[in-house]
This record gives C-alpha cells, structure tokens and sequence, in this order.
RNA sequence: GCUCGUGUAGUGUAGUGGUCCAUCAUGAAGCCCUCUCGAGGCUUCGACCCGGGUUCAAAUCCCGGCACGAGCACCA
C-alpha cells in the first residue's frame, strides 16, 4: 500500500522533523513518528531533523544518556543518521530571544496569576489584569524572570491570542515558565524555559521546517502555534496527524513509567525484554525493516488503533526467516536409548535450513546411541524422529523400524546426547518472564544469531561461543 | 462544561457518487505440499456506527443522533 503523497510537497525541498524528549530510549510508539518521517523524507529526497525537546528539567527531567540512546535507535530504526541534529537545550538564546520580542510587540505579557487563577478567568472568558501592562513593564518583569528574581510558579509569559476564543485551550496560552532545577546538559544558566508549542513553533521556523507530522493530541497545539506564526508573519507548515496507538500486549508507552520501573528494579534496564522500548525489541531479535514495514502498512490515518503484536511478528517472521537457520531445542527432555537390535547408522546430516536458503548442512554424531525426547511427544508409542527415522517407544527404550517413513505418524524433534547442550530459553510473557530450560543442537552456536527452534519458534542466541550453558532469548513462534 | 477529532470484517487498512454483492494484510477454520506446530499454495469465515435527507445512483455528499478518543498542564 505505502504513503499517501504529502500535500503541497516538493522533491528535495522537504524538510521534517522528529522530537522526542529525551527521557529514555525510543519506544514502539517513537517508532511511528520515526518511521513516517524518514519515508516521506525518502519519497521526496528531504530531509528529517531530529530535535531533542529537552526543556523541561522538573516534570520530565532529561537524561544525559538518552541523546546518544535516541540517536542509535534512530539510526538503527531507519538505517541511516538524521540529516540534522538539535537540541533545544542548545538553542535558548533564540527562544528568549523570541520572547522578548513578542514582550516588545505587546502580543505577550507577564503573567503574574497563579495556574488556578488564570484557569478560573479563561473559563469565562475574562481578561486576567496582567494583561494590560505596557510592553516596558513587561520586560521588566521579563527581567526578574529570568535573573531569578521570580521564583519557580511567579510568572508565566502568555501569547496574547483572545480571551474570546470558542477553544479554552488557545486563550492566551502560556508560552514560557520559571524552572530553577538544574538542567542536565546546560546546567543552571537559565531561569525560564520555554514550553512545548513556543519552543517546537520557533525551532520549526528556525529549521524550515515544511511539513510537521503529529499526534492528533498535538492538534490544538497546531492551532496555538498558527496564532504566533500569524503575529510574526510566518506561513505555517502543513500538518497532519496520526491518531493513538496501543500494542495490545504492552499497553501504552510511558517513558516516565518505565523509567520509575526500572529504577524500582521491576525491570532489569531499558533493553528489559518485556518493555516495548525499541532496544528491548532489537535484542530480542526483530528486524527494523520488519518494524518500518509494519508501520507504513498501519499508514498515516487519525483513527485510535489498537493493533496486536502478532502482526508486527508476521512482518518479521517473513523478514527474517530466510536466514534463520534450523536447530533442535528439546524442552523437558526425557532420555531415552535404542536397544540392541537397532542397529543405526553412525552420522545424520541435516540441512540448516529446509529450503536450502541456507547452504550447507549440520552434522550430528550418532555414535551414542541414546537421545533426547520431549515429554509430550512420547505419550505416542509410534513417532518419528525428524529427519531420521520411525521409531517405537517402549518405557525408556526405543526401537529403530525404519529409516524411510512408512506411516503419517507425527514427526517430532529430538537431539542424539552427543549433540546437547544444556541451555535456558528466557520468554517474556507480559510483566513475567518464564524460564524454560531444555537441550539445544550443539552445531554452531553463535552469539547473537537467531535460530528457528524447530517446532518451537525463533530466539536468539545470547551467551558466549562456548559457553557451557546456552542461554536463549525467545523471539516469537 | 467548552473545543477538536475519529467511526469499513476479530485486528489494521484500501476505497472520496456508479467499474464495490467493497481491496489487501493479519487472524481463525480447513485442505494441499513439505520429514517442524516454520515456509509456500489453495479454500472458507468475516465489515461500510445508527437514523433521516440529496440523487436515477451513497461506504463515498448533507443533517441529526450515538459511540470512542484527545486538548483545555507553569509535561512533551
């Protein structure tokens, strides 16, 4: 299906814009704005600025760390490097600036209401009397505001929009608060900072910006922000919105949440994989062109969607699947030998991947003649053991019947003891995370591939080349 | 309360007046193939929120409901 075409869109002179605040690593969630934005940038040969909004060190403190975490998310989500990098943090000097001309131009006044208050007067409709003051009186207070004069809470600077505006929402917004707290990446020099829409409205300005690309939460924002842009007499990008995603095995995603988890040790750290945080899922083992796939298929629409992970699991079983090779993992395994009269052949080989998409062949020992069963799969008398043989079971015994399989019996996966290994498969299941322990095909097991665990599912290795006991992280089935 | 947005199969999505007894994906059920419960192939299941109106003709336009969601933070 793919993208609709942007409006009023121009090849090469596209120019978007991703921003997140850097609180903690990318999620599912970031994943849509990261994706939509850098296949548009695509499409049209434009370019994508990843802005770090990073002006709020009290509510949502940003972590030093987090930069450089969104950043390799980014790179590893869309496969190549934002074309612009800005931190609002870095940038302040412009937003006060700002400020202080819209001060100047009486289109902005010191507010001086407590938050209570000023909501009480917008609610009817009323003119708070800060309003009235000259632009000098303003600017004094400007003044105070950001030497510190004025605490935290004593003063808001508002855009003067309408007390009579039908949307309570964009009367006379505030634009820029008071924080004292320390700010992780410029410390304690500066008193005021700006909010959301006066920041994101100027640095959008600032980086020409063509086309901002949204939650629909951010819809009156958009409305905030075409009222300033009138009074400086910008033309506002085109916008368009996305509506709200829930993945129906992680719920929503709150940074902040997750971040009070983790340090609660709930979870073990953001690549935790029962978080949805995109480091957590590429662990795991899914692949980033899968997950881009997954979100350009949802495409741009404003509808609140709920959507299971499993489809995000279809996108990557079809992505990865060709070049997952095939190993046996037997869970609960029950060891069985062949009696006398089986007389077996001394080595098995077995294609390493059922469609030959992968070369070449794994080799198993069969010179011991005893093996590793499931305890579900022996419930049957008659099996077969995959690749290999018909068998029957008696007690504790198997019999050889025959090499070529002469019945619909069930085949089962099974390993000869010379070819397991001990081995513990870790599977997230929601906020639990389930141990399941089993023998693994010792054939080539390296760290950081994703094997296909026959009749299982794919994980991925996680332990050291020769470790003595594999350690398995589950993918999906 | 005010403001805004959205409503197509279980879940997503295509479709902006006839070519729609509605597309594709995912899901479920079944079959074929395959020495995996994987991959591939095939079949089946299943939807236009409701009510009016405009029109020869409406999923598509208009009006009215209803449902869900969001904003009204000195968060982003």
């Amino acid at each position: 299906m793919g993208l609709k075409e942007l409006p009023n869109a121009e090849k090469g002179k596209v120019v978007l814009r991703f921003a997140p605040n850097p609180n903690g690593p990318l999620t599912l969630g970031h994943a849509r704005g990261v994706t939509i934005n850098s296949e548009y940038s695509k499409l049209y040969e434009g370019k994508v600025v990843l802005r770090f909004d990073d002006t709020d060190s009290k509510v949502k403190p940003p972590i030093k760390e987090a930069y450089g975490w969104i950043e390799s998310d980014y790179e590893w989500l869309t496969g190549k490097k934002p074309d612009i990098i800005v931190k609002a943090s870095e940038r302040m000097d412009i937003y006060l600036e700002y400020a202080e001309k819209l001060l100047r131009d009486d289109f902005g006044y010191v507010c001086k209401c407590s938050a209570e208050k000023f909501k009480k007067l917008r609610d009817d409709s009323k003119e708070c009397p800060c309003r009235s003051k000259s632009p000098l009186e303003n600017l004094s207070h400007w003044k105070l505001m950001n030497d510190g004069t004025f605490d935290e809470g004593d003063a808001v600077v508002r855009v003067k929009t309408s007390m009579d505006l039908p949307n309570p929402a964009l009367r006379d917004w505030p634009a820029l608060r008071i924080q004292h707290s320390e700010h992780p990446m410029v410390g304690n020099k500066y008193k005021v900072w700006p909010l959301l829409d006066f920041q994101s409205a100027i640095e959008d300005y600032e980086q020409g910006v063509t086309h901002i690309i949204r939650g629909k939460d951010l819809m009156d924002s958009t409305r905030k922000q075409t009222l300033l842009y009138a009074h400086f007499g910008w033309d506002y990008p085109e916008t368009l919105y996305w509506g709200r995603v829930k993945i129906h095995e992680f719920g929503s995603f709150s940074t902040s949440g997750m971040r009070k988890d983790i340090e609660n040790k709930k979870f073990t750290g953001w690549d935790d994989p029962r978080l949805p945080t995109l480091r957590a899922l590429r662990r795991r083992g899914f692949d980033s062109d899968a997950m881009r796939d997954f979100w350009i298929d949802l495409g741009l629409t404003q509808k609140d969607i709920s959507v299971s992970l499993q489809t995000i699991e279809a996108f990557n079983s079809s992505k990865i699947d060709e070049r997952c090779e095939r190993r046996a993992f037997v869970r609960n395994p029950e060891l069985l030998k062949f009696d006398n009269s089986s007389e077996l052949i001394t080595s098995l080989s077995i294609k390493r991947h059922p469609m030959g998409q992968i070369e070449g062949e794994r080799i198993w020992d069969l010179n011991d003649k005893r093996i590793y069963l499931e305890k579900n799969d022996i419930k049957e008398t008659k099996i077969r053991l995959k690749d290999f043989a018909d068998i029957r079971i008696l007690d504790d015994m198997v019999q050889l019947e025959s090499y070529e399989r002469s019945d619909k019996r069930k085949i089962v996966h099974w390993l000869p003891v010379s070819m397991a290994k001990n081995s513990i498969l870790t599977i997230p299941k929601g906020d639990e995370i389930i141990i399941q322990k089993g023998m693994i095909e010792d054939f080539e097991l390296k760290k950081g591939d994703i094997v296909q665990l026959e009749r299982v599912g794919y994980a991925i290795i996680e332990s050291e080349n020769n470790s003595s006991i594999i350690k398995l992280l589950w993918l999906h089935g």
